[in-house]
DNA sequence: ATAATTGCAAATTTTTTGCAGGTTC
DNA sequence: GAACCTGCAAAAAATTTGCAATTAT
């Protein structure tokens, strides 16, 4: 059980019910769009504005409470910020799922960026396939 | 030198002064918002049309000449499609530069996903961080 | 000659902003 | 009570569309 209070507050963000909605449900999805935000927590408090899922977006992305995950061909999605992962993406679905970001592959990477002196800040892997779900979908 | 002429015939499109424009300043500047390629490709064609710009993107991309290069915190650029390879983002001067892909990331890649059975087409890895130059610049 | 492409203007969609009233601490 | 937040409406920004004129093949 996440406490959002703590976690927003800790951020110096007052905790209101819409910003706890947000990160509810997101924290539900996984991963999820401005116009699906806007439309989930609506069912809970039907008199939201999507202007005001605009300014908490960015007000949390900035307080590093979401995080942002640009998908090609589509619309941003954003996500709970949590431990540095991969992200599987499914072309058919749109799904995103989270898999742990593997050592050996981080070594690699970091070791790219050591050898010519770029400071690493933030790695950002996105893996586009079709999940094996939707496969089933298309076989059947 | 590329051959813009037949790269675009032998994907059904015409080869239009407009679009071999676009793809020149692309492979010029490597990556490219669409804004930027409007403002560049227009100091040699002043009457273009953004409409074109945007309609020439979104069909080159179906197409697969160029490749969307979706960034966090910014507009997506474009770039020409080549090898699969890993972008350094630069945060602070908003540069991106190519890296080839390393065999050893790449295969650890497929592991993860020829384990669940994910249908991996496309890899997507962004690391952002500072670059060399920018790093020196807050030095100075 | 034909079919595709361009440029323009208008329409749509997406995101941001200002401000009055309401809420959190 | 002070500062912050929300919702609304309006504005701005980004992208798409329809169509007549033009261009590539």
């Amino acid at each position: 059980m996440t406490d959002y209070v703590t976690l927003l507050k800790n951020k110096e963000l007052k905790a209101t019910f819409q910003r706890m909605s947000i990160l509810e449900v997101i924290n539900r999805a996984g991963h999820m769009s401005v116009e699906a935000i806007f439309a989930e927590v609506s069912k809970v408090h039907p008199s939201l504005s999507l202007a005001t899922v605009y300014k908490n977006i960015v007000l949390m992305v900035e307080k590093g409470v979401l995080v942002e995950v640009p998908i090609t061909g589509k619309k941003s999605k954003y996500e709970l910020a949590k431990e540095d992962h991969i992200h599987l993406v499914c072309t058919e679905c749109g799904e995103v799922e989270d898999r742990p970001k593997l050592q050996e592959a981080d070594r690699v990477l970091h070791t790219l960026t050591d050898e010519e002196s770029f400071a690493l800040h933030k790695q950002q892997i996105n893996l586009y396939g079709v999940c094996r779900a939707c496969q089933m979908e298309v076989a059947s």
